[in-house]
DNA sequence: TAGTTGATCAAGCGATTGGTTGAATAATGG
DNA sequence: CCATTATTCAACCAATCGCTTGATCAACTA
């Protein structure tokens, strides 16, 4: 997968995240599969509305689907999840190791220019 | 701050994340604060697009705002990342236990019958 | 004081989103 | 075969998104 490929699955499965219902929908599979009737049930919205919702689910690489009868069952896709705290706890950390570095800098200093200095790095 | 509220803030801060332009913003953020000329210069759009981007990412939570005479240096909030990292978690480790669960299940068992009474858990 | 720099406001535009209703497809079971 | 169940497709709609241009506001500086 080239660098522009995994840009656009992250930024639907970072889309996929941001409605409510969705967050939801995973919250639910996150305890056992679950078919597109049982997964609209919660919910007031048609079970087209929750088809949609899961075929946006699904294009982020969130929740995988297999066949009973019928029946759609969908499943929770935790490695998916897990790339996406990998890539925020990437610029976290970053972050954070900055400010470790910023604080050490003004224990070992007298006044407050150096922090200002430091800042820029 | 009520359910409702983290609930929004949670459909922000995923939706901010949802557009490259803005992840490539909070990763130079996490090398410290610039200011909105600065985060436009590399990208193809105007000052007043990169502005509306800061704004969102701002509206949720993601970054906060300072002054330094007509600039309005912006800067990481890595504590608002650490609550994303938190509530995906929360969920990829519930289903991973949950698997983890089956796995033991299924290695005590000898047909396929046990799987699937316990898949429905 | 006038001009310049940094940033935001405002209005508008094409594309996309989340939702609907209605019809179609697929697989089961009597 | 026919009716039922589970799901999806298609067309449409109001609201929102990302971006633009043009104007405005705020603060520094020659």
């Amino acid at each position: 997968m080239d660098a522009a490929a995994a840009d656009e699955r992250l930024d639907r499965a970072f889309m996929a995240l941001a409605d409510p219902v969705r967050r939801s929908i995973l919250a639910r599979l996150s305890r056992g599969p679950a078919t597109v009737t049982e997964l609209a049930e919660p919910f007031d919205i048609t079970t087209q509305a929750v088809s949609k919702h899961i075929q946006v689910l699904e294009s982020a690489g969130l929740v995988t689907r297999s066949r009973d009868a019928q029946r759609r069952p969908v499943h929770l896709d935790a490695a998916a999840l897990e790339t996406l705290t990998e890539w925020i706890d990437r610029y976290r950390l970053i972050h954070e190791q900055r400010f470790r570095r910023l604080d050490a800098l003004l224990a070992s200093a007298d006044g407050g220019d150096a922090a200002a200095s430091a800042e820029q790095d």
